[in-house]
DNA sequence: AATGCTGTTCCCCTCTAGGGAAGATTATTT
DNA sequence: AAATAATCTTCCCTAGAGGGGAACAGCATT
């Protein structure tokens, strides 16, 4: 297997970096000019009048009344994204059914350059409200998907990203260094199933399942829900809705 | 109201541009390298190189084992857009109806840079195949839903439309130019509805009916099938059917 | 061990693209 | 309606960004 580098090396081209600049601000904000740009990325109104220009012509943002707005064309992006990612039906509707069979949060998940990334997000009749979204990263320390992934990745990958990890604490119970994830995948593997105890966000429990593929894992699928409903039976009993989940999905894998 | 021009003007900023050239390539097929992507777009290994970190920081790709791929940050990319055109939840909810009571291919879409830009498609038992993708852009002139906005929209932005526009035949039927196209319009803003009867495909008819919003269009909302089922009967009848979802949407579209 | 792939780094030189400022256009004010 | 103040757009100059070539490194295959 070759060895992947996490750390970023090499050059970074700077009118790109400007480019995706003002795509972020336009994704939490729609609407705007100009010179509000420019004021707030800090650049003249002519470099960003540049950029809008050659973004507008290839079609990511639109010029409107008011100023400019991200376009459709993500939306066709973000499909190639999924197909790309396969499965992408089976998956959705398994999480779909243990949102609405559990009325909990179910999330299925994938690692990007040593991190955790959300593929698909229900939210079951009795939900708690998370920042969790589609499409962004979490540590994969400190949540059930990302432990679980990593208890089930060939051990080479799981190594390079357990080194490169840098450990923050977000609550009393994050784990803390290598050592002691080391010994939390252990169990994990062992068990087959992973558990966020309020690791990651205070009050949140989670149950997540691997999807495995020959010798690695797709990913991993989990619930969501507050301590108070998450007693440990709670969170066994939901352990096996998450594997049938995971082996529902593992089955429809075949191709792809 | 602003004049909107949609010719493209200004100077462009050429790394941008080979930054999204090496994401189209990506979004076509997944996993590939930095010396297949130099030969495809004519660049140095470097170029490309550097250009692929900078989008691996941006979170824009990962790099795997056999090459690149567009990460889900993208998925969150494309919430952001359907958050930002509002109503996504009425407009998804009513197209899926729509698709499961006809059977048919339902879509909604929008005006973007004079263009139709597909939002929403859902497909029905018996729907026919085409290559409508959510994302992707079509002429205003050859289409139901192009046609319906235009015909509701202020006529000034109309006019601007449809001058700029630059006539193609897709088949038989397509509308060839102003006048034609104006005099269609006419037809449309008076029964309610649009039709495109094999003007952007051979073999296919849709009905469109307009989402309005004061004294503009948010979009239109349709119905596709084949001609040997779109009798001019059924057409009819289906146009009540668009009309009831269009309303729909429209009682939900107090806000935003 | 040798060859042929990849991905990565280095450096040079050109011309891109960022910035300032002035000109257009539209909006707002009086 | 004229005047003012915002925008957006264009133009030009010049520093340094970034594209390219080539050499290097790391794997894989033979």
């Amino acid at each position: 297997m070759t060895v992947r580098k996490d750390d970023y090396s090499g050059r970074r081209i700077r009118s790109v970096t400007i480019a995706f600049n003002i795509i972020e601000v336009l994704q939490e904000r729609n609407h705007v000019g100009v010179t509000e740009l420019a004021d707030e990325l800090d650049h003249s109104k002519s470099t960003i009048y540049s950029h809008l220009q050659t973004l507008r012509e290839r079609s990511i943002l639109v010029q409107e009344d008011n100023g400019y707005r991200l376009s459709l064309r993500l939306l066709d992006m973000a499909n190639s994204v999924r197909e790309q990612i396969g499965n992408y039906d089976v998956i959705s509707s398994e999480v779909d059914k243990l949102a609405e069979e559990t009325g909990e949060i179910a999330q299925f998940g994938i690692e990007e350059h040593g991190r955790t990334s959300y593929l698909y997000k229900a939210t079951g009749e009795q939900a708690v409200e998370t920042r969790s979204r589609v499409g962004i990263q979490q540590p994969m320390y400190s949540t059930s998907l990302g432990k679980t992934i990593l208890a089930f990745m060939p051990s080479s990958r799981t190594e390079e990203i357990v080194e490169s990890i840098e450990y923050t604490s977000f609550t009393s119970q994050t784990v803390t260094g290598p050592q002691e994830l080391y010994a939390e995948l252990d169990v994990i593997a062992k068990r087959g199933y992973g558990i966020d105890d309020e690791e990651n966000i205070e009050g949140l429990r989670c149950v997540a399942a691997p999807v495995k593929r020959e010798d690695t894992v797709l990913g991993a699928i989990s619930i969501t829900g507050p301590s108070s409903r998450f007693t440990d039976e709670r969170i066994e009993e939901l352990s096996e809705h998450v594997k049938r989940a995971a082996n529902v999905i593992e089955l429809n894998t075949k191709f792809s």
